[in-house]
DNA sequence: CGTACGCTTGACTGAGGTCAACCCAGGTGG
DNA sequence: CCACCTGGGTTGACCTCAGTCAAGCGTACG
C-alpha cells in the first residue's frame, strides 16, 4: 500500500514500433519520425507491484500511463471511506485524462496485480500534442473513447438490473479480450469479485449469485476467476441495452 | 422533434469579448489576438427551440457547443427505446467532446427550452488547437472537467441511495448557479421530473417522493419547478459522499 | 371547455442489500 | 510437511428500499 513506488528499470524497454500493443496505443496512426519523437518522450519501463498505486488523487506529478502488461484499476474514494471503481486497464489501454482539468489527478489508480506501464508526462505530451497533429488526433481519439466508456457504465449503472449489468461487463470483456488476439469465450477475471461488484453497483454478495445464475441457466461457466461462456448469444441478449455492435465498442 | 433544425441568425451575435460567459467558457485565457483567430471559427448564434436536438447520434457532422442562454440535455439511446440522460448543460457549458472518438457523435442533445448556442466546428476547432496553446490548454481543462463531471455521476449512481443522490444533485446545482452570478438558494429547475429521474436513475414516482421527504424534513422548499434551499448544511451533509470542496466542482 | 400531460400520493411487490454462516485456497509458521 | 489462519467467495434467511401499478390533481394548451 506504498504511496508512488515507481521504479524504472532503464534495460529491457520495448521500443513503441516493436511493442505488440501499438495499434491500440498512442503510435496508432504516427509516421516513423513522428513515432521517434513519442519514444524519446516516454519512460518504458514503470514496474508496479500488486496492491500499489500508480498515481493518486491529488498527486503533485501527473502524467498519462499506457498499461503494457498487467491491470490497474482507477477509483474515487470518498471522505467517509467509500469508494467507486471507475474502470479496469488492460494492455494496451491509456489511463490518467483525469488529470486536464486541474493539473493534478482526480482519482486513484492502482495496480490489480504486477504490472507494467509507459509514462508520458504531461509536459512531453502537450508539446506532442503542439508539434504533430496526428499525435493530438489520436490522443482525441483515445480520449473521445474513454468518455464514450464512461456513458456506457452510466446507461448501465443508471438503468439496468443487476444481471444484465453483468452480462454487459462480460460481453465487453469478451470483446475486448478479442481485439488484444486472446480468446473471447474463455478467459480469466483480472479483478476480485469485491472489485467487480463495486464497479458494478451491487453488493458482492448480488454479484456472487449473478455469477451462480448465469452459471445455472448454461450461459457461463465459473470456477473462481476463469470465465467460459457457454452461450454468446443469450449472454449478448442479456447485455441487450448496449448502444453499438460489437465491432466498435471498445 | 425535428432532426437538427438550426437556423443561424447572422445579426445581434455577441462577440466573445462581449460575452458575459468567457470566463466559463473557452476563451477563458486567451489574449486579444488569439480571441479574435477564435471570434472568426465560430458561429455565435445557433438557436434551437425547446424539445429540438442540437445534434444527434451519428450525425454527419459535428461540432463543439457553448451554451448562451437555455439549457440542453445529452442523452444515450438504446436499441429498445430506453434511454440514460448523461448530463445538463447550463450557458457557459461546453459540450459535444463525446464525438471525438469517432468523429461522430456518441449521444443525443436536446434543448430543454428555446436555446441559443455558439457553435465551433470541429475543423476550425482542431485548427485553433494545433495553432494556440492556450486554446489547448483551455480546451484540456474543459475536457477535463467533463470527465471529472461524469466521475462524480458514477460514485452517485453507483453508490449513493436515492435521497441522496437528490441531495448530490440539488447542491451541485446550486454551486452552478453560485459560479454564474445567480441565486444558489433559490432556483428553477431546468428539466422536468421525467428526465431528473432518468439522470439519477430512479423512478419518477420516487424522485417525487424524494423532494417531499426533503420538503418535510425542512431542507428545501419546492413548488413545481422552483426549488428554494432553506438548510444548505443538512443538504450538503446528505451529499456527503461528493469528493471536493465547493470551490473546485463543477 | 375539455383533454392531455406533468406531478404527486398511496398500496403493494419484489429486487437486491444486509447479516451470518460456511467453504475453500493459499500463505505462514511451527 | 502439516496445521493453522486469513481473506476471498458462495449460499441462505431476512428485511428494506425503491419500483410498479393505479388513482387523483392541477396547469397548460389546443
Amino acid at each position: 500500500m506504498k504511496t508512488v513506488p515507481i521504479q524504472t528499470a532503464k534495460k529491457s524497454a520495448v521500443a513503441c514500433h516493436n511493442c505488440s500493443l501499438s495499434e491500440l496505443c498512442l503510435p496508432r496512426g504516427l509516421n516513423r519520425e513522428e513515432l521517434e519523437l513519442l519514444e524519446n518522450a516516454i519512460n518504458k519501463t514503470v514496474k508496479i507491484k500488486k496492491k500499489d498505486y500508480l498515481f493518486r488523487r491529488d498527486d503533485q506529478q501527473y502524467s498519462i500511463y499506457a498499461v503494457k502488461a498487467g491491470a490497474v484499476k482507477t477509483a474515487l474514494s470518498t471522505p467517509d471511506g467509500e469508494e467507486q471503481i471507475l474502470g479496469f486497464y488492460l494492455p494496451g489501454d491509456l489511463l490518467g485524462f483525469d488529470a486536464f482539468a486541474n493539473n493534478r489527478h482526480t482519482c486513484d489508480a492502482q495496480a490489480l496485480d504486477d504490472t507494467l506501464v509507459c509514462e508520458l508526462n504531461m509536459d512531453s505530451f502537450q508539446e506532442l500534442c503542439g508539434k504533430l497533429s496526428s499525435m493530438r488526433g489520436q490522443m482525441m481519439r483515445q480520449i473521445g473513447a474513454e468518455i464514450e466508456r464512461e456513458h456506457m457504465l452510466l446507461l448501465t449503472l443508471g438503468q439496468m438490473r443487476t444481471e444484465e449489468r453483468l452480462a454487459t461487463f462480460l460481453s465487453s470483456l469478451s470483446e475486448r479480450n478479442k481485439e488484444r488476439g486472446f480468446s473471447c469465450t474463455e478467459f480469466n477475471l483480472p479483478m476480485a469479485r469485491h472489485d467487480l461488484a463495486n464497479y458494478l453497483g451491487m453488493a458482492v454478495e448480488t454479484l456472487s449469485r449473478m455469477f451462480s445464475r448465469l452459471q445455472d441457466d448454461g450461459i457461463i461457466a465459473v470456477q473462481h476467476r476463469l470465465i467460459k461462456i457457454e452461450d454468446m448469444a443469450r449472454l449478448k441478449q442479456l447485455a441487450h441495452h448496449t448502444c453499438r455492435p460489437a465491432s466498435e465498442a471498445r
